[in-house]
DNA sequence: GAGGGCGCTTGACATTTGTCAGAAACACCG
DNA sequence: CGGTGTTTCTGACAAATGTCAAGCGCCCTC
């Protein structure tokens, strides 16, 4: 603590040659574990404080201090509780209004965030995950904290070559396996095929069977809603013109979910593309026991809608203006999202 | 996204009363969730900054977000592991060394905070923790967080009117098993009794009995150690005189554990009290699954070498300086002349 | 309706913390 | 031995954070 001219203070005796590794962990301790100051803990070790935010910042980045929300943290909003007695959902996850309108690259960003956090209980080591697609849910995977979770299991809940590149099937499972350092069972078959005798030979093929009889056994589905809207299309030009959009809406389609499209009430709608598709029937995912939901934005509130009603998600993380759209309620004008039940 | 407060989540229980409302959610979750600065929070909020900090330090006191270090964080130390391999412990963890000359009381602090952090993994619901007594063991107390174990049970590991009476055994159980919300089982009988005729008599007692069935069922014991320097006086007059602690000096014992002597191999040692303790025996300590003891500081050095050399405790909690003379190294910065044994 | 207590909020301030460029230490190599 | 790339540390600064007294609204009492 006292520095005269000598250059080399050797204030507490530190063994010169060993200890490169410990003054992180007696920084992390004195600082989380004792509440000192950083000034403190620098002068406790003989360096300069700026170590010692450096050593903390490597204690964090090493996992040896975490910090730990509550994991219902956000269902216990007033919103989550109204959503999930309205839906009859577990819990329902609602992400703060942004103070600038939404971008929804921004919105997606926090919705996998939040998802992440409302899935995290249930990776336990021997967990099977089962995964859809989309932006959302690849955002979650970016989230997902790093685990070595080696009896885990990461599994692919439709065919493949639905969505972008990025945010593919594979590209999904993938991620999120390789974040939790779980196996990863991919669909080696594709979405949509061109006739349903294909179809159907496909999935009699033992490895589709076995793959399927996986997905029945997920103890949890993690998936996003698409919206019909006027503006959507698909990246799959084989199969998915835009037109193919504009004709299940014509037919009742409310929204798509995991490539099955449904109407209002949840029911699965027929049209061009039944009985060519390859994924997990509605039925089974409605009979897994946790269902995460992610999506959010306006456009993509009914088919929201009609994902819960139909019961398909246990467990929906959605943002807070989509919240209010969902119940009924009128979104503020601006800002200042004061509510006092 | 700092945040200093306390190590120790700290919530006072309230039971239902969950008002205030879901600002100090919205606010927990942007910025332990999503990392945004509380400048940001609070224009997303629409309240000022000093109001988001309330409203953090409110979510950490009510326990939303809880800051969790790495259990063996300190037992990862060069020092501590030197200390397990050297004595054959499963983990020591050490304290590190102020910067001041440590004031033995605040050396008490320390250690009890990292005991808090040691025990804790073992503090499971249903579990028994053995429970001796002391001011160390006292400061532990108080370092430990709230919970509600309501199966757990905090069991008086030797009988009452040792020490002080705040740092009494009954106060030190009362006190863990309030901050646990466990069962609470005293002994309802004094350490030491005038005769080894009503020693013998009251371990015949059914009530007595059953207690040391459950010592004898511990998951995990905590204890300190005492030492036998010329100074020690012990608050119990009736059968402590200080010519107690020496006779047993002279005897060859090197400290006390738990009400009993010990030589520097860690053998009991006979004297004075010899079948008028009533306690747990050592053979049934040392058969315990884990057994933590906490004790630093000089005076104490050649007690805590006895009770390792005995094998007594599976796990060590001290400080760097006592580490150091444990190992045998010199202690730093220091020119003591020390009297020969 | 004035007064006073209570809880929540706020602006201002002092402290604490993250960051970054440069300095020192070190290792390796010609 | 000196050069040089690499790592680690440090000092100084800007940003972020905790704290406090004063301000404001609300409810209750008299």
């Amino acid at each position: 603590m006292e520095h005269s001219g000598k250059p080399i203070a050797e204030p507490t005796s530190q063994p010169p040659a060993e200890t490169g590794g410990d003054a992180i962990l007696w920084a992390a301790w004195l600082y989380y574990g004792e509440a000192l100051t950083q000034n403190d803990v620098a002068a406790s070790l003989g360096v300069s404080r700026a170590s010692v935010a450096n050593y903390l910042a490597e204690a964090r980045r090493r996992g040896l201090v975490q910090i730990h929300l509550a994991p219902d943290l956000l269902s216990r909003l007033s919103l989550g509780r109204a959503l999930a007695a309205r839906f009859g959902l577990q819990a329902a996850a609602v992400a703060p209004p942004a103070d600038t309108s939404e971008d929804p690259a921004s919105l997606r960003r926090r919705l996998g965030l939040l998802g992440a956090q409302v899935i995290a209980p249930w990776l336990s080591d021997g967990a099977t995950l089962g995964v859809a697609w989309g932006r959302t849910v690849l955002e979650l995977a970016h989230a997902l904290p790093t685990r070595a979770l080696a009896r885990a299991e990461v599994v692919q809940i439709s065919g493949s070559s639905l969505g972008e590149d990025a945010s593919s099937p594979e590209a999904c499972t993938v991620l999120i396996a390789n974040r939790l350092g779980a196996r990863c069972r991919n669909f080696h078959a594709p979405a949509v095929v061109s006739s349903r005798g294909l179809c159907a030979a496909l999935l009699d093929e033992p490895a589709l069977a076995r793959h399927f009889a996986r997905l029945r056994g997920c103890d949890i589905a993690v998936f996003g809603v698409g919206e019909l809207g006027p503006g959507t299309v698909w990246s799959d030009t084989d199969f998915l013109p835009a037109s193919v959009a504009h004709d299940y809406r014509e037919a009742g389609s409310a929204g798509v979910l995991i490539g099955r499209f449904i109407d209002a009430k949840g029911r699965e709608v027929p049209g061009p593309l039944s009985g060519r598709q390859i994924a997990i029937a509605l039925a089974d995912l409605a009979a897994l026991p946790v269902r995460v939901c992610l999506a959010g934005g306006p456009a993509k509130t009914e088919a929201i809608r009609a994902t819960l009603t139909g019961g398909y998600a246990s467990h929906l993380v959605t943002d807070a203006e989509t919240a209010r759209r969902l119940l009924g309620e009128t979104p503020p004008e601006e800002s200042h999202p004061k509510e006092t039940p």
